[in-house]
DNA sequence: CGCTCAGTTGATCATTATCAACTTGGGTGG
DNA sequence: CCACCCAAGTTGATAATGATCAACTGAGCG
């Protein structure tokens, strides 16, 4: 049985709005959901009855047009809330990228316990509003970036996300392959394989064992990024 | 003196979960607004200060990178709310698309307003969903949809807005430049005008006086955005 | 009346997609 | 334990979509 008052990520998340006392309210509403890699959590349109927050591992979310075509609008990490931006049904479907924990919560029982704490529900604005930024910043990477400010722009993403949840945002972990990168950004696998081998020659990254890149110089791929 | 209670977009907006009595303790920390066309709001970065809500035109709202690339993140239309996704300091400039209205309250007293308000909290949050719906949809559009499909979504977007807000939705108004457009879809004017020429040739649309756009056929249409 | 800005159209270019072959590495079964 | 297998990644050659550069049109406005 999980207890929210251990849980790993509980500083990071919108339960951190709760004292010990009303969470208890909280664990009584929700279970945990272990997926492991590539395994699907819910498709884009169907019944959106569960609301999940995740505590370890990485999932993303995408949505897909009938040919094939796949846009990952969204990589979430420990701490993460997925289920905002979603009524009756789920405006996207979502997978595990890696091995990953989520706990989940029925969606009709966490609104109704929210009535009864505003202060999680102001929390739960925030971390909308924060999103909505994260979009807006994406949104201006997938119209108007080069494929070499994209790659270098969501290396620069995973750094401070990492540092964020307290990881080490240096050589940071690269748990996502590139077909996965290529639908984040709007490009090819090929285009991302051999963005990734410029910046490699050039000196800006390099690649470690284990799936991880350490960023060479934190100020030149910020310039990159930002088109400088 | 401009009154909450006469507005022309109160049953659009955040403020339709206020009563009448309760319309008023809002009525005292607005004021009115208005910019002609192109006129800026707020530019990025500025202090946030003030949330706005359009009562009539249209605004845009953009980033632009350091040598002049510009994406416009969204356009704004009457009842719309304009603030969210901001801490501190604008997330994005914002623009009059057209001779426009807005309500302007400022931040700090909305905010301590919304303690006693849970119900306009709940209400900012279902806008704040909405719109990040909308963000995933257009990060689907820029990232993996081709010139054609991009022109057909955004007409079916404007379409189903007006619909929304209860204006005709058919020949459909279009008070955006090609410029505006392009830097909405990750585009460059050239394109926006070429992509329109052919769906004018291929009948699907027809062009008419005082920058209106009837949508011959929404089926096609809709199957052409969707990539089908 | 002419000026300016938005829009259109044409010619050419370049970035990135596409198609294809090959390499690498991790996991599994013989 | 090794060898094989498959998926992920890399690299190369070519193609295509949309960008760029340029000229021209037309409508609104001083």
């Amino acid at each position: 049985m999980s207890s929210c008052a251990a849980c790993p990520v509980r500083d990071l998340s919108f339960c951190n709005a709760l004292s010990d006392e009303e969470l208890d309210h909280l664990n009584r509403v929700s279970s945990d959901v272990s997926l492991t890699t590539g395994q699907s959590l819910f498709d884009e349109g169907a019944p959106a009855d569960h609301v999940f927050n995740v505590t370890s591992g990485a999932m993303k979310v995408y949505k897909l047009l009938s040919d094939g075509r796949r846009q990952i609008t969204g990589f979430l990490f420990p701490g993460d809330f997925l289920g905002l931006s979603t009524r009756d049904a789920y405006a996207y479907s979502a997978e595990a990228v890696c091995s990953t924990q989520l706990c989940r919560f029925n969606r009709q029982k966490l609104e109704h316990l929210l009535r009864d704490f505003p202060k999680v529900e102001r929390r739960l604005l925030g971390i909308a509003n924060d999103e909505l930024a994260l979009a807006q910043e994406q949104m201006l990477i997938l119209g108007r970036k080069t494929a070499k400010e994209k790659i270098a722009s969501f290396l620069l993403m995973l750094s401070r996300r990492a540092k964020k949840s307290g990881s080490q945002s240096n050589p940071i972990a690269l748990p996502i392959t590139r077909t996965d990168m290529a639908d984040f950004l709007g490009l090819t696998t090929e285009t991302v394989s051999r963005t990734i081998t410029q910046l490699k020659s050039s000196g800006l990254i390099t690649l470690l064992p284990g799936n991880e890149v350490r960023l060479e110089s934190l100020e030149a791929l910020e310039d990159m990024a930002e088109g400088e």
